[in-house]
Order: structure tokens, then sequence, then C-alpha cells
DNA sequence: GTTCCTGACGAACATTGTTCTTGACGAACA
DNA sequence: TGTTCGTCAAGAACAATGTTCGTCAGGAAC
């Protein structure tokens, strides 16, 4: 018996003593740690290194259940996708269940710090997601948009858009809030050439708006994208 | 003369003769030759070591007109939005004067690959950034938004949605296109279970779908979107 | 009881961004 | 003219990343 596997077997029984519940390894174990990971330090602070060693492997043994980071990415989308709330078909006012749902989708996309810049670069294509364009194409089509080509086009920007929001909130969360930069930005350039911007940004200064936003003001930024979107869908796709 | 001088002083007149035209080192040098670079190999392509190997040098020579990698990206597009077209106040209608700089705002994100990624996940705040802001909240204002906060509200929506859109067609380039891989994951799952997502996707497939979209067909649908916003915004923000 | 295959993993490789330290060159000054 | 000094270039190094290769144990199958 050589002295490696000497080291092999005693580091399994330590480990293994250390953490009795954690399977031997699995996809579905890798997408959950993965997702915890993500919970915990976001985007920067994943690496496909960190998640082996938080399951007590090393990165080698990943490509086995993933073929890629990227893959795994696309894994980890559409399981966080499985907690979007999707109203049952029929029940209450189309554009309601709608919002509902766009509300839904964006609150799961800003539960975990990374998680909207992952929806932006990674277009998931697992259950979960197609469950959900399902559900947007029904909706659509129940709100008067009969031609599945406009269908496509609605819910794609739809989609699109508030993952957008999701990812730059997720910006904000990593370089600070962007009313600061623009702040600084005002000031070391001339300021009577931007006089929009800067009214904009004094009368902001007047009002409560020192720092963070309010959880009812978000609330209320949400809904107003929400109706923008679907008003501006029906307007002119209809 | 130690050997090293010798060494250095040969360096470096052998690299002035190969590429005579090349100023020393700058900032505005850093960056144009990051966005060639850009042109060429796309965000992956791009790294601090390839710039300063482009630019004949080492990658810790770049630290002295450029603070970080991130700053960089900021200062790449800030330049790149010089390019945007941007009407003399006044002149015509509002509605098609914002229509061309939302137009020109995409199509300039989408001149070089990985320019939308950048838009989505670095934000602006150069001059040309500032005047881009700027000339939009003046147009939202002649269209009837009043409110300086919803002003602003509307212009972070507009700029966000097509910043995503050029980053989505990022992804495209880099990831292939997105009816391929929702084929692919259409024929993995339940058929019946998605019937709208199927019903569109074989009629994607009669029409003349096969493959890249025509140039007319995307312009048609930039068009669809800014009529998209711009009717959303007014109708629900007015 | 032998064979073979899958899954785990150590080691290594090529890159990446960033920092430290040294060194040269030119301007300013004595 | 000779010295000093500050700025900028750059080599070397460091830590961390994703990914691949070769090996090897362990169990299933014959």
């Amino acid at each position: 018996m050589t002295e490696a596997t000497h080291k092999n077997k005693f580091r399994k029984i330590v480990s293994r003593r250390d953490r009795p519940a954690k399977p031997p390894l699995s996809r579905e174990g890798i997408i959950d740690t993965a997702l915890n990971l993500l919970s915990s330090g976001g985007l920067p602070g994943l690496s496909l290194r960190k998640i082996a060693t938080a399951l007590d492997t090393g990165p080698a043994s990943l490509y086995v259940y993933v073929a890629n980071l990227e893959d795994l990415y696309r894994l980890m989308l559409d399981r966080a996708l499985g907690e979007v709330e999707i109203p049952e078909v029929g029940k209450g006012i189309w554009r309601e269940r709608l919002s509902i749902i766009l509300t839904s989708y964006i609150k799961t996309l800003l539960s975990r710090p990374g998680l909207g810049r992952l929806a932006i670069t990674t277009m998931a294509s697992g259950p979960n997601a197609m469950r959900l364009m399902e559900a947007i194409l029904d909706l659509l089509r129940e709100g008067g948009i009969d031609s599945p080509r406009l269908a496509m086009t609605a819910m794609d920007t739809l989609l699109l858009h508030f993952s957008a929001i999701a990812a730059e909130k997720d910006s904000w969360r990593d370089h600070g809030s962007p009313l600061g930069a623009l702040e600084q930005a005002l000031k070391n350039l001339p300021p009577e050439d931007y006089p929009n911007i800067h009214s904009l940004s004094s009368e902001l200064r007047e009002n409560e708006f020192n720092g963070e936003l309010t959880e009812e003001d978000s609330a209320s930024r949400l809904q107003l994208d929400v109706d923008i979107m679907i008003n501006g869908i029906l307007n002119t796709l209809r």
C-alpha cells in the first residue's frame, strides 16, 4: 500500500465524518451548492473551484456532471426559475396574471445576487424556462396578440426587459449606487451644458433621496415598469 | 554599460523601427487599440495583456493611464457612445428625433461585438453618456413627461432596454442563435405540455425562418421595439 | 474470479488581472 | 555643466481562474 493510497483513504474517512449528510456527488447537489455560493458571495464569489471546495472535492470532479461552467450557469438559472409564481389558467384577469408572473420573475432574479446577470448573459432553455415562456405566450394570446410571431416578439421583449432590470440592480450591488457616480460625473463636468441632468440631480437631492430607495418606492417603480411594458405591447402589437 | 541596459536599448530601437507611427503610450491610444481588439475578437478576445501586446509593451505599463480593467471598460463605452447620432434640438417631431437617437444608440452598441454586454454591466458616466442622457431627457420633456422624476424613470428604462437588446444579440454571437437551442430543448421535452411554444416553433419553421433573419426583418423588429417602448412610456407616464 | 467501465481526483497548463520593484530618461535646478 | 528628482515603462511575480490528461479505485457484469 503506497503512501498516496493511505492518504486518500484517510482523507475520505475524515471528510465523510465531517459532512455525513452530503451525497457523494450529483448534478443536483452541484447546482444546489452553486446556488448557495451565489446567495452568499454573488457572481464574483462563484467559481468552479470554490464549488468543488464546498463539495469537498477537486475541480476536475465536477466535469463528470457538468460540461462547462456555462452549462452550470444554465442549470442554475433554470433551477432558480422554478420559483417563479405562475397563476393557474383562467383565474382572474389576464393582465393581472401577467403582472404577477413578471413581478415574480424579477423578484426571483433579485433573490440571489448575480442571477440577474446570469439571466442576461445565458439564455435558459430548461423545463422551468419553457414553462415560463409557455405561460406568458398563453396570456398574451388571451390578451389579444393573435399572431404567434408577434407574441414571441412580445414575450422576448418582456423577459429581456425584466432580466435587464435585475442585471442592472446586480451591477448596483457590486459598483455602488448609480446616483453617486452620476453626481461625481456631474461635478467634474461643465454644469450648465447639461441643464436637464443638473436640475434633475438637484431636484433629487432636495427630496428625501439621500441614498437608498425605500421598499415601497422600489415596488411602485417595479409596477410602473410592468405597466409601461404591457401598455407598450398592447398599444403597438394589438 | 550592463547587458540589461544594452538589451533594453536594442529592444526599443527595434520596436520603434517596426511601428514608427505608434505613439509611446497614452490613454487615448489604449482606448483605441482596446476598441480595435473588441472589433476583431469580441469581449472574450479582449484582455489587458492582449492590449499591452498590441501596444508592444507589458501589462503593467497600462496601469499608469488606466486604474482598472473596469475603468478601461467605462472609457471604451463612453468613447463608443460618441458615435451616437443626436439630432439638433427643435428640428422635426420630437418622437422621431427620439426614435433616431434610440436607433442610433443600439446600432452603435451593435457596431462592435461585446459593446452591448459592456453597456449592461458597466454604467457609462463620461461626457458622451451625459450628452446622450441630456438629449433624451430633453425630448421626453418635450413629449409631455413633465415630472423630472418620471422623466428619469423613462430615460433609465429606455437606455436599459436597448442596452439589453444589444447584450442579447451579443450573446447570440457567442453561443449561437436562440432558436436552435429552443428547438433542441423542445426535442428533449414533452412536446404536448407546451402547445404555444410548439405551435410557434413549427410555425416559424414553416416560414422562411431557416436560420438567420434578413436585414429588413431586423430593422422592422427594431422599429417595433422602439414603438413599444415609447408607446408604453407615453401611455403610462403622461 | 476476472474484466471492464464509470466516476473521482491529483497534477498540470494556459490564461487572466493586479502589484512590486527596478531602471531609464528627461526636465528642472544648482 | 553636473546633479537630482520625479515620472513612466516594464520585467517578474502572485494569486486565482477554467479546463484537460492520466491514473486509479471500486463496483458491476459476465
